[in-house]
DNA sequence: CTTGTTATGTTATTTTATAACGTTGCAAAG
DNA sequence: CTTTGCAACGTTATAAAATAACATAACAAG
């Protein structure tokens, strides 16, 4: 949060309310929210829900790094280092539902990489979420 | 298709009208194509085509390997190894909207395999969808 | 002040996906 | 043969996720 507030300050960016409120929210919860649980959250704090408010929000806050959207879950989740964020992997834990956000950044995805540098392709953004039971609930569902 | 109909003779698998029409139509198509638009095109040959319809198509192919989901997209492709398709991995590209499917099996995403196997996360499924533009597209939006 | 820009509030709609329920076709057990 | 069970189908309705569109507010720059 304080280097989210950090960041922002740095580039001008206007962390309003509804955008921190949301970005809180993300960050109190431990696992992926869909937008219509975040709009859940904001009533209960007076905020403003109609669906737009909470996709400008996570538009903003996925846009500059702050946050992730999670493709195969349709969910966000805070991104869990808002200060150097590249190319983040996700691990999600199918039974206890909660993420590790693992920084892809060093040794990303080589064999992608190179399938992709072998046929010319010039990849702009990774999509990587691996789905599986976290150490606590290996065993389970 | 000769791969798929091999595979459910060989498994007992009931390759169905509807399901065999819905992987041709995603054999023709080069690119990603949502469930309703699968719809249009069934509609045109007089199949049934409400919205279930294609989705248990779908699920069926996709369970079993014949079609992936694109998580990034809410799209469906055919897949391009029906034999021996195992983990795989897409090269999307966002101006002409083709896609390649390489066989990330062998070294998909180490990096992530890694953090895995560190934070004892047992990975049983994963998805690693790249944008950019392919070597006919790049230079374009 | 007034103009441009960025963010907001709200209504409505589109797009994607499933729930639920009855029916059909077919094979195996009686 | 017939009935029981199962897998797939057809259809209606609804849920869930996302966006279009348009009017308003807040505020800094000219």
């Amino acid at each position: 949060m304080a280097a989210t507030e950090a960041t922002c300050a740095a580039q001008g960016l206007q962390l309003t309310a509804t955008r921190r409120r949301v970005l809180e929210i993300l960050l109190e919860e431990h696992r992926p929210l869909g937008a219509y649980g975040i709009l859940e959250r904001l009533r209960e704090f007076g905020h403003p829900s109609q669906p737009p408010v909470a996709y400008r929000a996570l538009e903003f806050l996925t846009t500059h790094g702050f946050a992730h959207k999670i493709a195969s879950l349709n969910a966000y989740v805070a991104c869990a280092n808002p200060a150097g964020c590249e190319r983040p992997a996700f691990l999600i834990c199918t039974n206890c539902e909660r993420i590790a956000e693992t920084a892809a950044v060093a040794s990303a995805a080589p064999g992608v990489a190179d399938a992709a540098r072998s046929m010319g392709f010039a990849i702009k953004q990774e999509v990587v979420e691996a789905q599986g039971q976290c150490s606590s609930c290996v065993g389970h569902s």
